[in-house]
DNA sequence: TATGAATGAGTGTTCATTCAT
DNA sequence: CATGAATGAACACTCATTCAT
């Protein structure tokens, strides 16, 4: 697991927070969970809406390298979207709470601008990449914040029900899911 | 604006279990909202945890009764789809924050089992179309909860972006959007 | 039972403080208990601790009267002993609560003047018996005050346990509480 | 004064219970008390009716302890009584509001099986003291419960008297009400 | 006159945070 | 560094009292 009390204690919170919320969450919960005492929480951490925030940063962080890391520029918008779907894919497996986290958290009224900031860029790239699509012809000619809120929102509630153990994932049921997924946001020629 | 206290209550009580969820809501914060005095909750709810229920299952009723309203059962399940969602978005329009509610307390550990049956009951209804769209080889063999999750998980990111104004609920939007639901979970014959 | 409000009100509160205390019952239970509006309480009590005071006055009112009732002036400090035991007999079997009451209730720090005062003279009336007796060389010289507490000591407790339930009372039986209660403040001669 | 937190807790507990009853000493007044906040109760006692019931399991504990101990088990019914009653008197004597606190509490309806067998026990003692007098044909053949409510009414009543400061407790005062109680259960040859 | 819905101060209890060890 | 005992503000909830009907 995590080496030393700083990630314990970050990765208790990201499952207790995923789980029961931020306000549904007490510190002595977190400490518990973490087996560390509910002060030196204090040391790491100025507050608990640090600690939140600070969670909140490097798992939106953690999303962003996943989907932008050797992000292919001169590919397909097709071949891009794959991209950015086993991006999302790769996020969710390694750790299975933070996709979760950052979707029930990223309205949050304790997050800090630099939380808020840190989604956005997130959001930025998601945005530019459908309008590239959109520019294309390839991509519906909808808002893009609706564009990205219907496959964020589709991968989400999946994962949802993968985390719950509702639905079990296979290579073949994810590539199956990211052609529904184009499906809803690509220019059907027929 | 409602007119009687129980009234006032559940509709505040849904406003702030919407915005801050059921543990960042308190019962004065409820109650300053419906302007009526702490202890007037308690003449109508039992407790905090029975009006999330109430209130759960009043959302859900009207959520089930304005999906399944003049559901045209012999119809196509194109027009079946058509009438899903527009009843959904009938649903959204009528009360903008019940859908974000229901979304974001369906799996909460205070619900209690006749709110768990009562959402269960509308996934039923979802499972029963997807199903039989499934075996007339119109939809595609994923599990239906996947499906589910896909048109769900879109439609409420959806909603959520209308509500906070991020984008306009138009008609031909909301037609586009539901052609891209339809996409997403249609068998494409090409 | 009670033929008015009022008195129906007194006696649900005499029962519910005797069995609960005064801080343990609430006015909707009395109301409750009553079979009345709480707010009609209120139309005969000023307050909670209006009602508690004029109960506690009207009872001990009551055994006072039950143990003045024909006191036999010119009879023998025995038979005078008998007079009052029996005073006391008569007034514990017509409410069995109200003597749990007043013993109970006696020191309590919401008493109003009044009924401090009234308790009082029902304790100068047990106090000029017990120094008569003592003057006569009946009854043993220790402080009058600790002559009374060791007899109506021992005389609540064993309604206490009537009233349980837990033993009957009989005429036999209670002619020997007598005799017993009498040994313990008279003076022996052998 | 005591030496740890749990211990100002609880004797603020017994003096503030044993003035003002369970329903009438509030949690912060108990806090105010023993100079101590009032979530720290907490680290301590479950809830206040926790609090209530170790407190009168060990009062009860004390009081047994007080009586039994170097208990007489060959001398006669009448140096038994005497151990019996100097065991109350430096029981009372020890802490001047546990006695009281017992007496008050032990029909309460927020005690525990556990508290309720703890008296329980230490009336069993005095059943078995009060039959083993009655088959020696030296105390009166009353029911063993009605003769101990006699003798611990009177006490009790007593030591109300000397802790309000009515009575002062002298060797010699005490020595005559030991026989005024004796003298109320024993049988007598005249 | 009688009511019970409405209230808010006050209750028992929890919890984010501090700090002596 | 790490802890967990201690705290008091804030929580969910109750109840004596009021008042429109």
């Amino acid at each position: 697991m995590a080496v030393n009390k700083r990630e314990k204690i970050m990765d208790a919170a990201l499952l207790l927070f995923a789980e029961r919320g931020y306000d549904g969450t007490t510190v002595p919960m977190i400490a518990d969970t973490a087996v560390v005492g509910a002060g030196t929480i204090y040391r790491y951490f100025e507050s608990k809406e640090a600690l939140v925030n600070e969670l909140f940063n490097e798992c939106v962080q953690r999303f962003t390298d996943s989907v932008k890391r050797n992000y292919p520029y001169s590919d397909s918008i097709r071949a891009q979207f794959t991209h950015i779907f086993n991006g999302m894919v790769r996020f969710a497996k390694e750790d299975i709470h933070a996709l979760y986290f950052i979707d029930t958290h990223s309205e949050a009224r304790y997050l800090d601008p630099q939380s808020r900031e840190a989604f956005q860029q997130l959001l930025d790239f998601f945005h530019s990449y459908v309008n590239s699509g959109k520019e294309q012809g390839l991509i519906r000619p909808l808002p893009s914040d609706a564009l990205i809120a219907i496959v964020f929102g589709a991968f989400v509630k999946i994962y949802t029900l993968i985390r719950a153990g509702k639905i079990i994932e296979t290579p073949e049921l994810l590539s199956q899911i990211e052609e529904s997924c184009w499906d809803a946001v690509r220019i059907h020629s027929d």
